[in-house]
Parts: C-alpha cells; sequence; structure tokens
DNA sequence: CAGTATCCATTTTGATACTG
DNA sequence: CAGTATCAAAATGGATACTG
C-alpha cells in the first residue's frame, strides 16, 4: 500500500519513475534486497539457506525482502511439500536477467576490495 | 567515523567485508549515492547541475553523498575559480569504472519498466 | 523449520533556515 | 551560489518472542 499510495499522493513521483535507474533503486537501493538476490543466483532456495548468510539478516527483514521480490515478478514462491507446507524461492526470467548488474558490481567489487572473494554457486544435481 | 567505528566495534564488520557485493553495497546501497553517481556519469560537474535533478535530492543528502563518494576515492573535487571559491567534481578511473553497473542497470531498467528513459548525456567541447 | 509479530533503537530523510 | 546546521518525522534495522 505504501508505494502506491505514495504514487497517488505525491506529485513529485511521476518524474522519480521516469528514468530507469530510479526505478531500480525503489527495488533494490537498500542494504539487504540485492544480498538477497546474490544468494538466490548463487543457487540458494530455501529460508533456512537464505537466513544463514554471514551478513546475519534478521528474519523479519528476510521474509519482508522475499514478500517484495515476489511483488515485483523477480521470484516465485512454491511448494515443494505439504505438512509442513515448505517453500522453494527461484529467480524468474526476470530475476535470472539481473544477473549482470551483479556481476558488474562483482567485478568492481574485486578490483577495488582486495582480499574479498564471491562464495561458490551451489551445485544440484 | 561512523564506518572505521562499526569496523571496530563490531565484530561481524569482518565477515561483512569479505564479499564484494556487501562492499559495494556499503557504498551505495541506498537511496541516493547511485543517482548521483548517475548524473557525474552523464557529465555534471558542478553542485548547481547535481542539485537540480528530478529526483529533488535535499542539499545536505547531496553534500554527505559528495563528501563519502570522495573519500572513496570516487570522485575527486576540484577548484575552478576562487572567490566565490567554486568547485567540481568528477569521477576518478574508479569512479569512472562504476559505468558497466549503471549500464548493465540501465539495460535492466529500460526492459522491465517500459516508457523509462535516460537523460542524455551533457556534452562538452 | 518457516515464517509472523512486536517493540524499540538507530538511521535516514526532508524541510527549512542560515552563512560566506 | 554552495554548502552547513538543525530538527522532527519516517523508514529501517535488530532482538526477541511467538505460532503452526
Amino acid at each position: 500500500m505504501k508505494k502506491e499510495q505514495k504514487a497517488a499522493d505525491n506529485p513529485a513521483a511521476f518524474e522519480r519513475s521516469s528514468c530507469p535507474i530510479t526505478n531500480v533503486l525503489d527495488l533494490f537501493g537498500d542494504k539487504w534486497t540485492l544480498l538477497v538476490i546474490r544468494d538466490l543466483v548463487l543457487g540458494k532456495r530455501r529460508y533456512q539457506e537464505l537466513i544463514v548468510s554471514p551478513e546475519k539478516i534478521a528474519s523479519n527483514i528476510l521474509a519482508d525482502r522475499l514478500k517484495k521480490l515476489e511483488d515485483a515478478g523477480i521470484i516465485t514462491r512454491q511448494a515443494y511439500q505439504q505438512k509442513p507446507a515448505r517453500y522453494e524461492y527461484r529467480l524468474t526470467q526476470k530475476g535470472e536477467e539481473l544477473q549482470p548488474i551483479l556481476e558488474a558490481i562483482i567485478t568492481w567489487g574485486l578490483k577495488y576490495y582486495p582480499g574479498t572473494t564471491i562464495f561458490p554457486r551451489i551445485e544440484r544435481y
């Protein structure tokens, strides 16, 4: 409700949305969202896998970001078992296409923060 | 002082910094920093040019971000006249190399936010 | 386990006023 | 103009407890 209300009430909202970068920043211009996307790109799919990142994301924040990413069509949430109901999160095509952004960030980050490394992609078979 | 203090006090800070993406997010994982970088990439150099972006960045926020970007070695601040002292902000080599990130964002943004456009680069001669 | 809910501290912002 | 200062409001975050 927040975003829509903002768009309706705030006359500046239109201008803001006319720039592609601004729109993308509305999506992940914060400390956590891109980290969640990183983990999904690396192959994580379950809540438990996502919650254990070294950055120690809080459970409420993770839940919030997963919801927002689903709303944005970046990920899907699919049940993989009943009782108890459990879900897997996967990138959609739209989400997969964020990968070049991540790669550009990684390239720059590795160069200017020497000693950093990216976790290996989780292999599934 | 804030960042350094954080690194010194917070035991989790080390883990956080071992990932290149996390480090980059510390730099521009917020609503405004990347917008400032966008404008600089587009050729803006002076405070007045930067302050008039359609997103209406507040003057204190702009000043803060310029300072942080300078501290990070992304931009330089050079006087171009005295009395009154006036400065130009330009991307360093390190800052120029952020361009691929911006380009990846723009590519994705243009695709998924149809109707958005990027401002033309300011031409100087 | 996979979230949801709550509560409070901290951070970020936005508006406005002020200075050289 | 190019910032700096102030300050209240809003957003965000972290810790913890709770539910099915």
